[in-house]
DNA sequence: AATGAATGAGAGTTCATTCAT
DNA sequence: TATGAATGAACTCTCATTCAT
């Protein structure tokens, strides 16, 4: 019995992967609101009543993006943590894991950012908190190494908002940059300028 | 005759101000696929037909809201040249300028940023260009600034691109910030950081 | 102004009969669920996005059809109170009157009936509650009656129910009557057993 | 081989009606068009496939429905016929038993009477014709009576029509009625109207 | 016999855009 | 220039029904 609704309950996450898979590949071509569901199902290669056995609503499908790239960005700092002790190493492999991460799903991220204002208020929420949380981990990080002595700064939670920004630069503005640099470049660049402020003195 | 073609041209002017008043009013509460034309046109106190003699389609109207927002950024930099001459003055002029115009049409930067995906071909190439030639005058002004001596930096370019990239972050991410910080401290903030990089060696 | 505001409102009374008449059509042969809003739009030779210009929902359509039938049936008893001032004559012509509405709109009576339970709870309560006036005059004619001696009656508000029920005879079981007697003979027929009641001694 | 279809057969009924309780269960929230198979097979505690091993289309639940009913209605008459052999006694039985079913089977009542709209062509003639018997029925009694001398009636079959015509107005119009009187009262007071029609002179 | 995932037609409704006035 | 009624394609989502297991 219980083994049967895990294979129930199986199914239906690699059917939403499936979705996912199929959403993606349709939203890398059209904003999601100009995505039809018939698109949407006809890339995930489903019919469209089989779809909505596995959602409720279209908005569904970004919340499963959104889920699916938050349980990436927090293996990345599941392996920080694991790997590194030092809060300088940690900052280091955090920003390293969490750009490529970004990246890697260049799409995803870019929907999540520009998608997040059509979701409804309790999702929307959801959302924030999840980016909020990414901050703060960050901040942790920051806050350790100040009292290690490894970094000299003022006001970490900021500075931690201005590495998470940072680090959708090339979803964002990729257009703008990878014509003429390496992601690799802009990472290492990234953090030559954040070590920069990290170790500087007072302004 | 000439006159009259003049007196015309300052009416639609005056009517697409009116638009882009009414629509951002819209976009306030809801994104640019959701507001209808008939929203639209109503907040902007005018009958859809009219709304029609100024716009061809309601891309139109992303398209107005973008160069109103540009001729705001032509501003900021006409403004700088005008009153600094010195590169490290620019700078400091041209970024703050730039912020808090991001800071003042929080609304309009995060409608151009999160739909530009919505648009043609032809118009989004138009105002990706316009986007990199913000990044190019900033560019020119590290460059000279290197020139003179003021900076000591490797990649104007890519660093150019990671200051435009952090002006809106008000815009962006300032749900997470505003909370916290003003938007002054964030300013001085980013200038902090700038400038720790721009006057520092070699990683 | 007000001429203008007018003139609106009366092209949109005409369109909201247009809709009726062609709702009424489509509904002869099907259901009311059945009844696609395509259908109804072709019958009312509208398109169905100006259809929805002069109605907000399908159930709406059903309104309006309740609306007219009880227009309809408030002349009747404009018309009998009107002409008459002796009870039995005024039950006599109410009846009449009623009996015959009801056979000229067999088709929008039998809607009415058996659609009741699609509609909305507010809108069930209004349409129940219009019913309950209808029973309501008719049973003040009869407590009327009562007292002016020409009727000798008990329990006139469960008579009344048993008239009102009785005057949609046609349109509910006509399939089964119509081919052996004429509406008129019903109505006759119906008269004569009221009356038995009306002037007899108790049971 | 014929026990084993009798067992199947058996069983086939027992599904059936396990089938028409689950659909009254639901269809005394919503209409018939508006409860979905999904629903049904729910509240009948089967699965929507088995569902289907027992009937071919929505529509047969509904046939189902109908024919329980009829059957209920055809017991009265048996019960009457069994118990009573004078023409008055004979209708006052009849009458007696027909009412109660129709308030026991308020829901069934009003399904079928509102939903017959619903039918396909052949099952609407079927479900009329059974209709016409019960009427039929009534008749053969009033016929009967007027042979003994006990009734004194012109057009018993339009008679009959009234009759079984009022032997519902409870499941149509207990919402108008019960509040105020119950269904014995009902009951005595058609009786009482019935018999003064019965016993009477030409009008 | 029993399950419920899969199908896809079709429902109600919205909306950018046009056009007669 | 200004109006808003009219158009109809396109949208999301539901549902009776089928079928592989």
């Amino acid at each position: 019995m219980r083994k049967i609704n895990r294979e129930k309950q199986d199914k239906a996450k690699f059917r939403q992967q499936q979705i996912c898979r199929g959403a993606l590949k349709v939203l890398k071509r059209k904003k999601f609101h100009a995505a039809s569901m018939r698109e949407i199902a006809a890339a995930a290669r489903m019919s469209i009543g089989n779809l909505y056995n596995y959602i409720d609503k279209k908005e569904d499908i970004l919340i499963f993006i959104h889920e699916n790239m938050f349980a990436r960005i927090h293996e990345c700092f599941e392996r920080t943590f694991r790997d590194y002790h030092e809060p300088q190493e940690q900052l280091v492999a955090a920003i390293t894991e969490l750009f490529k991460t970004a990246c890697q799903m260049k799409e995803e991220a870019l929907i999540i950012l520009t998608e997040a204002r059509s979701l409804g208020k309790k999702n929307l929420r959801k959302v924030l908190q999840r980016e909020s949380e990414v901050v703060g981990i960050i901040e942790s990080i920051i806050v350790n190494g100040i009292k290690t002595g490894a970094f000299k700064l003022e006001n970490p939670h900021l500075f931690a908002n201005v590495i998470a920004s940072n680090l959708w630069i090339i979803p964002l503005r990729g257009w703008n940059i990878l014509p003429y640099h390496t992601e690799q470049e802009v990472l290492d660049y990234l953090l030559f300028c954040f070590f920069k402020v990290l170790k500087g003195a007072k302004p």
